[in-house]
DNA sequence: GTGGATAAAAGTGCATACAGTTTTTGCATG
DNA sequence: CATGCAAAAACTGTATGCACTTTTATCCAC
């Protein structure tokens, strides 16, 4: 069984970029759901996974970590970021910031190009609506991340990106399964508010819908989910 | 020469993160102006420098290249990151948001301590006025990391951190020797705003000191030393 | 059974070896 | 004396091996 073979059918010459390969691989199973937060991630059954050595997947781990996705600790297995409520609400803060500059940068300036780009993803947002929450919840952080890339800003995407994936982990952690996504419309108003409008306007609209996505899943559930022991207990300590 | 082994001081057991220590080290000489935006960083070297294998040199320029330090291309030697125009712009606009945040956190609530912590950096800074220029980049950056770790907030911290040192590394390429630091006075200021006033007042003055810095560096020498061919051949192509 | 020592298993930390890819160097040629 | 071009040197990409650590499983006393 171990002597298996599998995945033997590319050029196997100058792999390119495998470490990057499990990243977006992991980052996507992470967003979708597939991982939850506090999953193990060793080194040898990712390699394994992946047909590559420890030594990149060692170094996809790394990666995520610095990206907030994954908790690396010395000598111990590797873990799912599990974000605590303060770190979520700090992560959707900033986030707010960011996206400000984005919407600022693209008021007024979407070609018509771009907005079908963004129509095409809130359109595969309406479709997947009733499937694996997973899904939704990839497909509205694609359209942020997407939102971003319009920028053509380097800096601004990386960050943006990022915080977007790990804002996602926070929601993973702290909604409740049903209160994620019925921001569908939201989406579609956003893209108009940009195209047409004066950037105060969109700006406004987007702090509304992002602080609504935070409040929808941080402010109400609090801790839903936070299996921390003090909190289960707290009802039979009297 | 080669087989001289020094440093074979310490323990060897189990060190503690030696990535780590080499990334700060790394940090530090870009910082401090010791690294200049292009120079090299082969892995043996740095290995070699730091007393370890090529194995943790690469995992540090790994981690650098996340932070946007290092610049790292399939097969070719990584060198100190050379930010655009445009990076650096965006860095200070992502930089202002970041500490508008730290300020709105901390305005009012500064201990005793922490005045004093920040008053010691801002009297460093006054020292260093006319020694090393990499030293009073160091310091400066340093007054804007220590703030941000006072909010207690990892991932604030994490990222004005990092944004900091970018903005660091973007003085480096774009503002000529002596427009960089006469901002001391600026510093106490924001220390006394910061304690006594309200949080708007405060993140005012923030603004009006990071554009400051922005504008000294980036506006008025935009590409002085843009060791651009194009720029430099423009004169003699008529 | 329950607790606890202890040995096996599973994993990480790191150096090293080797294959493949630039980059440099040296040399012959026009 | 510039220009290719080919061989050597310098580096990176990746797998593997071994030491050390943590976790899990086992077994024995109580």
């Amino acid at each position: 069984m171990a002597e298996e073979k599998r995945e033997e059918k590319r050029s196997r010459k100058t792999g390119g970029d495998r470490v990057a390969a499990i990243c977006t691989a992991l980052r996507r199973a992470i967003i979708e759901r597939a991982l939850s937060p506090g999953d193990r991630l060793p080194e040898d059954s990712l390699g394994e996974r992946f047909g590559v050595s420890r030594t990149i997947a060692r170094s996809a781990l790394g990666q995520l970590a610095a990206e907030g996705l994954v908790d690396l600790r010395r000598n111990r297995i590797a873990v799912v970021a599990v974000p605590s409520f303060e770190d979520a609400r700090d992560i959707f803060d900033i986030r707010v910031d960011l996206e400000r500059q984005v919407v600022r940068h693209l008021a007024g300036k979407l070609t018509e190009a771009q907005v079908k780009q963004l129509t095409a993803i809130v359109e595969a947002e309406h479709q997947a609506r009733h499937g694996a929450e997973g899904i939704s919840i990839r497909l509205a952080t694609e359209f942020h991340v997407r939102l971003a890339e319009m920028t053509g800003k380097p800096v601004l995407i990386r960050y943006v990106t990022e915080i977007c994936y790990r804002a996602g982990l926070s929601l993973a952690v702290f909604s409740r399964p049903h209160s994620s996504e019925c921001a569908v419309n939201e989406h579609l108003e956003l893209i108009e508010a940009i195209r047409t409008g004066p950037a105060d306007k969109a700006c406004a609209l987007m702090d509304e819908h992002l602080e609504a996505v935070a409040s929808r899943a941080l402010l109400q559930s609090s801790g839903a989910r936070s299996r921390d022991l003090m909190d289960i207990l707290a009802p039979y300590t009297e």
